[in-house]
DNA sequence: TTGTATGCGTTATCAA
DNA sequence: TTGATAACGCATACAA
């Protein structure tokens, strides 16, 4: 058979783009065996497979991805939601959130599944459903559930493939990889009881489900000594700014705790220079410790002690679970251990 | 007309999903009519439109994105291309290029034109190209050229639409959004030049476009003054740990510079730690100016002085830019102006 | 091993 | 203002 390059001229296509069609014609071969070519499918013949794959590389040709996701069950994408807005202007706390995110994207991309970046609308339960039966997405990654616990219960109700980075609570409904937040606070507090602090301060906002198992295991430590207190110091929100503010106005009321455990390291180093501001300095004068260990952390002066968490596996284990549940699987919660680094603070 | 429940039950479906014929035969109308209402197109009576709306609602259908895309000439969704591999496990030097990132997906989503981040494939331009022509984005949004140069010149060359932060060449051939580069490197130089510093140090990585622009500028003020002598100082990563080890290898070499200019206000931070051990200290014995003026970098002891770059607009320009040229138009390059804060060191 | 026919869920065109 | 019909580009069932 000949190739019949006229019938391609006929062709009443309105856009230019070549299709499958276009290739089977200059092949010789029909659509489907194109598309099995494609697909790697093994009923099609050494040297058809060979003449279409030239015939396609030779012209550009590119598998439209709509027709596809539009024909097949996955569209092979996952959504990843983040809270960008309490990371903009400077906001970018610790660049935590990020690695996260660089651990995702590079295990999805092991598993050539598309990755949407925090779309618009989901600022509701139903914009994630919106999404989802849409098919715009096969699931959603939350990255911090932050004040989101109870939409994220709603949500897993309505069957829509989900896994968050966060807080694990045993009764949540939806699967949570995290670190074990109660844990850190723990091994804060233990650092502050080993150095015979008695002035505890909790720098961080406990609205957070993260931060609050921090505080909640901070006072578990404290609970073991009486002469023990903790004064908890929110911030209004994660920016180095708003934490110095605060930090500031603490000592302008005349506070002065001999030990401060920080949401994170950037909160640490914010509060390092304005308590410096006001002679209070660490170690002299009080014990610090820190969150996520960040590089900065370990040269800042004075170093910062901080609390380690496992990120590293951590992008690779929310796409797994992700992908089990995608499957139909009721994948379990995770909880990553936590360590404590100490340094001079 | 009455609805006609039976002929829902009756539909040969596979999937369980609802479509838009779903909601016609329910509201009772047509297709097409479901269609325009979905799309707020004004042919369409007011009731008609409340019915269907309530239909649809009610049965919470969501338009098939696939089906949409498939059908339409845009995507609605822009790829952006980040360097993740020089951001993993500890490597992110500067939360710099999140900030970035945050703004582009801000400006996207106002948009609501969906964020593509990072496919798997686009080491090449002929995976670009690939992305491309299957439809599964209207165009991309490089974050930082690095060394990749060439390969976006190819590119450009390609009809592909594409706009890039980083160093902006008149000859490019694509669209570049970037700060002066070479400004900041001249405003480094003139703050070493001010006070009498001559035995300068550039450190950075100079095959990336961005950070041979600052080299140059750092050359054409040392150019003025005979007496002064310039050092590079090529880090291997741009990481905390890879910039220590540099710095520290420096320091062991005996070198003694009185001026430095580094690649990143993290990079800053890990010079600043090394020369410490060798009791090289900022300012007594040398100058310092880093680069995007991070909020920590304002509460390092010492403080840094460092290069600021205009982020705040950045992502919208990038997105503006990209948009344009999906348009069809020939956006030009922009150059957003530097400034220099002067802090301790 | 290959081809034919059909459907996926939309939107665009045209006619009514 | 609405509806019938035809693409959009692909993958699957089934037949050959």
């Amino acid at each position: 058979m000949t190739i019949d390059a006229p019938a391609l001229a006929r062709s009443k296509k309105v856009t230019g783009a070549i299709t499958m069609d276009d290739i089977a014609r200059l092949a010789g071969v029909s659509k489907p065996t194109v598309s099995r070519v494609l697909n790697g499918s093994t009923l099609v013949s050494a040297k058809t497979r060979e003449r279409v794959l030239a015939v396609a590389g030779e012209h550009g040709y590119a598998v439209n991805r709509n027709a596809q996701k539009l024909r097949q069950a996955r569209t092979n994408t996952v959504a990843v939601v983040l809270d960008f807005g309490s990371h903009r202007h400077g906001a970018i706390g610790d660049p935590f959130i990020f690695e996260l995110l660089a651990g995702v994207s590079e295990a999805l991309s092991m598993r050539d599944v598309d990755l949407l970046l925090s779309p618009s609308g989901l600022d509701s339960a139903a914009g994630f459903v919106e999404l989802y039966r849409s098919r715009g997405t096969d699931g959603f990654i939350v990255l911090g559930q932050g004040k989101r616990d109870g939409m994220l219960r709603d949500l897993s109700r309505k069957d829509v493939p989900l896994v968050v980075w966060g807080a694990v609570h045993e009764d949540a409904g939806y699967c949570a990889v995290g670190s074990d937040n109660f844990a850190g606070g723990l091994l804060a507090g233990e650092r502050f009881l080993a150095q015979r602090r008695t002035r505890w301060l909790f720098v961080g906002n406990v609205d957070h489900d993260e931060i609050r198992l921090r505080y909640d295991g901070l006072r578990a430590a404290a609970a073991t000594t009486p002469e023990v207190e903790i004064v908890l110091l929110p911030t209004g929100s994660m920016t180095f700014a708003a934490t110095y503010q605060c930090a500031t106005d603490h000592m302008r009321a005349g506070a002065r705790p001999d030990a401060v455990f920080t949401f994170s390291d950037t909160a640490a180093m914010a509060v390092i220079s304005a308590f410096r501001k006001h002679d209070h300095l660490s170690p002299r004068d009080y014990s610090l410790v820190g969150y996520n260990n960040i590089p900065p952390a370990a040269h800042f002066n004075p170093s910062i002690t901080t609390i380690v968490q496992e990120t590293g596996v951590a992008g690779a284990i929310l796409v797994e679970k992700l992908m089990q549940k995608i499957d139909g699987g009721r994948p379990k919660s995770v909880m990553l251990p936590t360590t404590i680094v100490i340094r001079e603070t």
